[in-house]
DNA sequence: TTGAAAGCGCTAACAT
DNA sequence: ATGTTAGCGCTTTCAA
């Protein structure tokens, strides 16, 4: 009774059904002639765009995709800790810079460092056939990825490396940071460095904690770990670890951050300080220069032009075997650790 | 010859026809079995799950969605100008948080603030079939949505109010937040103020500089626009205009800009500046209180958690008019707007 | 230049 | 407890 003119039989949107209805030509021309495929008479194209105009047809990618290849969207995915934290917010927006001037799309996932969320995101991630996938993982191993490696899905594991999986991957050198960041103080004269690190887990955090640790070592600093605090994963955490550094005695003459978040802590901390350590972090700061602060910084956004390279060039067919990326840090120095080791 | 024992006649990825067989069950069985749908034998289900594992089995969610509701996926789609902003990427934090608590992914894209492009990518997500669609437009208006909008997919807007469709909104109190920046400044006795802003074709900085310019003038200061710069939207183009204004003669004694890309150029400028003016920034800074900056603050990822409840409402079925959620926004005295109004 | 039929991988509906 | 059939919306044959 009500629906008579365009007669939209089925609920919901339309589809090529109905756009070919009201043109009234087949579903395959319809599909020409908004395709752009050649061999559609002129006028027919022009009555299908318009009865596709008037139902507000939208093409349904999903369908496409499912018969096209059966098995792809143009979706790349990214699992990470923290989409808010600086580090990664650059390294997505570099990384989704590339793949988007590739045609693809950047799907990412915050899994809040925990490793189980870690394991259900990928999966969904998997299921929704995305092309390839970026990880900066927190898990401790890699092998439950083996299968859909072997199907021909490109990974590549940013920051933290893959574990028993063969896979790309784009990683900092931790170790050359930590060794200049200790270096510098060590060149400054501090002999006890207090050190804030991550959650201990985390093998980026374990590689720059030993790498600093043992530059000390050399350097004659045998108790080393005295002064150093662990698993101080946000802000707060990271706060009160410098506090407790800063109420020993003797207090250190300076302190190593192992990443911005934990140097944003104590900076805070520092900051009301009558005479506060020399201070060095890990990741530059977003104003780091006008905070003065000294720190062993990288690019994260290239970091993401990196992961998109190795991820483009598997996607064109590369298969050779994995390759790693190791991206060089800079050590920046500010006022930060011009304070001398003036005696606690 | 070769394909003997798995069989799969196909190539590419296992579906559930290939673990059907192996399993030596019907399809749905086998469907059944791995969605731990009731009434399938423990033998059955057991059977059924070794040939997944050995087969590398994963479930097309294309397809999937295809059949289940033919029309729409668990996606949500951000459409906005520049991840690497923490703006943008702390929206996206709150509102990701938000939505995935309840089932759905948050695919984002960048338009960098280029209209055409956000065409573009907002029909591709709409194509993607996205549940609903969050946007900070760069458009000037927004009829060529109305017919999704009414085909039932929720839309809100976040930051820029959308024009010519009515639609949900998650807004600044610009005005309110300009009006506080520009009387605390005359409070201050500051009367030759500098503005510095983002694209003058932006609606929000539009309001943010008319309201902060109304108050100046209805204290009694006419000419408020001879120190308007506009179109500053990256950090250098700031910094040329900071160092423009404070080149003249006389130079302003205090400078208002408009966002926090802006007033990052101003603190670079300044930094070095003998006698630097007073300054006041809307957005709040990552490090805004160690960096001493009077600003006019907000919470970016309430934005996104509220964006996320209109939104999640939305979904809910709620079929009311449009609403537009309007958030406060808070000044900030630090150090910056301490300096007095020195004579130039 | 156009159309009919088959099928991408899965699940809903209805058997059995 | 399991199997059969049909069909989601589109595109790929193949035919007219």
């Amino acid at each position: 009774m009500t629906e008579d003119e365009l007669g939209p039989t089925r609920p919901g949107r339309p589809g090529l059904v109905e756009v070919a209805a009201l043109a009234g030509v087949s579903v395959k021309t319809a599909s020409r002639a908004l395709n752009g495929e050649g061999y559609v008479a002129h006028d027919t194209r022009r009555r299908v765009q318009q009865a596709a105009d008037r139902l507000g047809y939208r093409l349904n990618g999903m369908a496409r995709e499912l018969r096209r290849s059966g098995n792809t969207s143009t979706l790349v995915g990214l699992v990470g800790g923290d989409l808010g934290n600086p580090f990664y917010s650059k390294l997505a927006s570099g990384l989704e810079r590339e793949v988007r001037l590739h045609g693809l799309q950047l799907v990412t996932v915050n899994t809040d460092e925990d490793p189980q969320s870690e394991e259900r995101l990928t999966g969904a991630l998997l299921e929704r056939r995305v092309r390839a996938l970026v990880i900066v993982s927190t898990l401790p191993g890699h092998r439950h990825l083996a299968a859909e490696h072997r199907h021909g899905i490109p990974f590549v594991f940013v920051d933290r490396p893959p574990t028993g999986l063969a896979a790309d991957a784009v990683l900092l050198d931790n170790d050359g940071g930590a060794r200049q960041a200790a270096t510098h103080l060590l060149e400054h004269g501090h002999t006890r460095i207090g050190i804030v690190g991550d959650f201990s887990r985390l093998r980026t955090h374990q590689e720059r904690i030993t790498s600093f640790g043992a530059t000390l070592r050399d350097a004659g600093i045998a108790d080393w770990r005295d002064y150093l605090l662990e698993d101080a994963h946000d802000v707060a955490a990271a706060q009160r670890a410098v506090t407790d550094l800063l109420d020993r005695d003797p207090p250190p003459t300076a302190i190593f951050t192992t990443n911005n978040r934990i140097t944003t802590g104590a900076l805070r901390v520092l900051r009301g300080h009558p005479c506060p350590p020399a201070l060095i972090g890990f990741d530059e700061l977003d104003l780091g220069d006008i905070l003065d602060v000294t720190v062993i910084a990288h690019e994260p956004e290239n970091m993401g032009r990196q992961t998109a390279r190795l991820l483009l060039e598997r996607l064109d067919g590369y298969t050779g075997p994995p390759r790693w990326v190791i991206l060089p840090t800079r050590l920046i120095p500010r006022g930060s650790t011009r304070r001398l080791p003036a005696r606690g």
